[in-house]
DNA sequence: CAGGAAATTCAAATACTACTGGAATTACAA
DNA sequence: TTGTAATTCCAGTAGTATTTGAATTTCCTG
């Protein structure tokens, strides 16, 4: 089975992506390939039609499985191994943020807090602890703000989206129905 | 000048953290440097400080301004270059997001985009196509949200954001008033 | 429980990227 | 223009990461 231009353009394309995102370019044309796929793939299947080597495609895989981009499935009567991508995008695009999440987010907030915390406002280091300050409640605001909106159905997020900055003329005219013409400020 | 503890770490770990994001170890250990200093500094005292060879910090420093997370500024009376970060937390926030949407995030859609147009629906790709659609249609919404709600101020947003999902019974609540009644779905 | 097919691990080779010191170039002040 | 201080470019080197084939382990099947 050999492929299609338009899918080799895809693949090849996210093996160039996945450099930029400390995934490597084996591992992001595996995923493009898989991604793509109808049914789920083998490694020996992969392996061939990419022509890496079967231990190196092993490997690949197992990283997918960490970052949750591919789920092992079991095909009745097979006894290889197949992968296969979840069907909703929407699905796929959360398990990246929340890897995301844990493996880089939550501890560079560990850093920052620590830092804040066990610091005995020293004079000369009073700027950069004003700075760690911010960075520390930027990330925080927008990682709980994930977490919060990720529990959306896809459906009301989409719906969200697409209202873009509008929610706010929605909400200011609510607000000025709730406070029925105070002043707010 | 020698680096305190807490400086150090909060370093280290954007070094580290860099390499994660295709930004290499040495650019983010001077961004971070940058990023807690007070005054604006210049390729000689980060050398020192870091200890990194003068040309290492030049073309770190060149890399830092293509991604516009530093700016340079010139010092009155001074002939050499000093850069600073940004004093605004959601400004580098906008930035980096806006950088890695023109160096990636476009590159992608253009090329979903010319596989979907130049694509004469061949019987045996239609599930390949559907998936690109799929994927193609994702990341234009979101990009298309951000454009759009990154134009509001630090303030409203960071209101919005405390909401979170919350925003969705307000809007919810709005419409019950316009639709007056009427059911909606 | 033996035989075999698949998966996993490992060490070595290869390919890539980052870093350095010095040379060439630029920009500025006198 | 000329001298000087700074920046940029470049080629060699050091350091990392990727990829592979072979060896080992796992686990299904008869």
């Amino acid at each position: 089975m050999s492929i299609s231009p338009t899918k080799e353009k895809f693949i090849s394309h996210f093996g160039e992506m996945g450099s930029r995102w400390g995934i490597n370019r084996t591992v992001g044309q595996i995923y493009a390939l898989i991604f793509l796929s109808e049914k789920p793939l083998c490694a020996d299947e992969i392996a061939e039609e990419l022509t890496f080597s079967r231990s190196n495609v092993g490997m690949s895989l197992k990283e997918l499985q960490a970052w949750r981009l591919v789920k092992l499935v079991h095909i009745p009567g097979e006894r290889r191994e197949f992968f296969e991508a979840p069907k909703d995008v929407w699905e796929i695009f959360r398990n990246l943020v929340e890897e995301r999440r844990r493996r880089e987010v939550e501890p560079t907030l560990s850093m920052l807090r620590e830092a804040l915390l066990k610091n005995d406002a020293k004079e000369d280091e009073q700027y950069a602890l004003g700075r760690i300050q911010q960075m520390h409640d930027l990330i925080e605001l927008t990682s709980a703000w994930f977490d919060d909106v990720e529990k959306l159905s896809p459906e009301t997020l989409q719906t969200l989206m697409k209202m873009g900055s509008k929610v706010v003329k929605i909400i200011e005219f609510t607000d000025r129905l709730r406070l029925d013409g105070k002043s707010k400020k």
